[in-house]
DNA sequence: AAAACAATGTTGACAGTGTCAAGTTACATG
DNA sequence: CATGTAACTTGACACTGTCAACATTGTTTT
């Protein structure tokens, strides 16, 4: 009869989900630079030493984070294409507001996504290899089905376009979050314009 | 008699040099998290805060780092646009590759320069600000030429063109340096492609 | 030249961090 | 009921940035 979320006093319950949807939260509050293990602990109400029945380390524990964004930007942006009755440079349109859309609304939740904290030394659980890689596989397909489409220019090789097509949205995305383009009041300006640059189509 | 770089045993000569020449020298070895104050202090043999009197934190030593590679930027691309016979599609080509070779060849450099580390909290030093602001706007001076001599379309606004071609070139830098293009064999195909994504005129 | 001062350097201390080792409690399974 | 294991706790360690108090050196003023 027990459920996942009764607490005993000593035994938590769900440990693991607390701590993963409590750092959730204080890295959307304060920022990846102010969650720390300890703090956790804290406000989950456990020992500082806790969290590692659960997690290896502090990396592992980012990683179930940025897991959980992975599937929120996979589930948000096939919404985007679910939409039949718009036309495709029209998705477009609408998958690169809703790209810098999400990294504008989750700025920390992005950076450790697609940051240097886990992917630079190779620091990413397998788990969320599993999750990580196929989204990013998924860009280089829709970019190959636009080109198909005719939306995106044929001549150029799919991969190369894809990466640098993202490349594009990951690079305004960064600008914006990591406080260097200070004003945020362009946005959509920026995101048609380069709707305008890759696909010539919407606007003139 | 003194020159700056004598030492008395005591006084250190010029420690505030030495202290961001070893730290650039430590950043590029072994990245920026493995820089403290404290191993830099010792490497350049004097006691922990030392420093202190030199740099009121550690933020403004990362921020005098940051201003001397953008003094090494700003020179390296104004040495490009200074060969005359080239055509400008052609400089625009150096230019990308100019800009994401040197991301790639000073990737912690590069993230200092350009990441959240210093400019999220709005920390960057008024002298810092002096040397990069008018960097930002080199490349919105740079697309607006561009646009006037017909290599880049003329209907855009240019700084929101800038915005996103500079966006382009940050964002594919920060894939390659944050580990998330984890092949760095087709770097320059990737720049071929952004130039003809963005002109037109040197690829097909 | 002596004295006062400012710049530069030092040691000690503190709060904060991630993480390991060893012990404790609660639950599950024989 | 006994035993084992998973979950949790306290103690400890090395490391960090930074402050306060003190020491040394170089410079300026009398």
């Amino acid at each position: 009869m027990k459920t996942s979320t009764q607490k005993t006093g000593y035994h938590h319950g769900d440990l693991r989900k607390s701590l993963v949807e409590t750092a959730q939260a204080m890295l959307k509050e304060d920022g990846i630079e102010c969650l720390s293990l300890r703090k956790l602990a804290v406000r989950v109400g456990v020992s500082r030493t806790a969290p590692y029945h659960h997690f290896k380390d502090k990396n592992a524990l980012l990683c179930a984070i940025a897991q959980n964004g992975f599937e929120q930007w996979t589930s948000m942006t096939k919404e985007t294409f679910s939409q039949q009755h718009k036309t495709l440079p029209e998705q477009y349109r609408d998958f690169v507001r809703g790209y810098i859309g999400f990294a504008t609304t989750n700025p920390e939740l992005y950076d450790l996504m697609f940051g240097r904290t886990i992917w630079k030394q190779n620091a990413a659980t397998e788990s969320l290899k599993e999750v990580a890689y196929p989204s990013f596989q998924y860009q280089v397909q829709l970019t190959r089905r636009w080109q198909q489409e005719g939306v995106m220019p044929k001549n150029l090789d799919s991969l190369r376009l894809a990466q640098v097509t993202w490349g594009t949205l990951h690079g305004i995305a960064r600008l914006l979050i990591d406080g260097i383009y200070a004003d945020n009041s362009h946005i959509e300006e920026m995101c048609d314009v380069t709707v305008a640059m890759f696909t010539r189509s919407l606007v003139s």
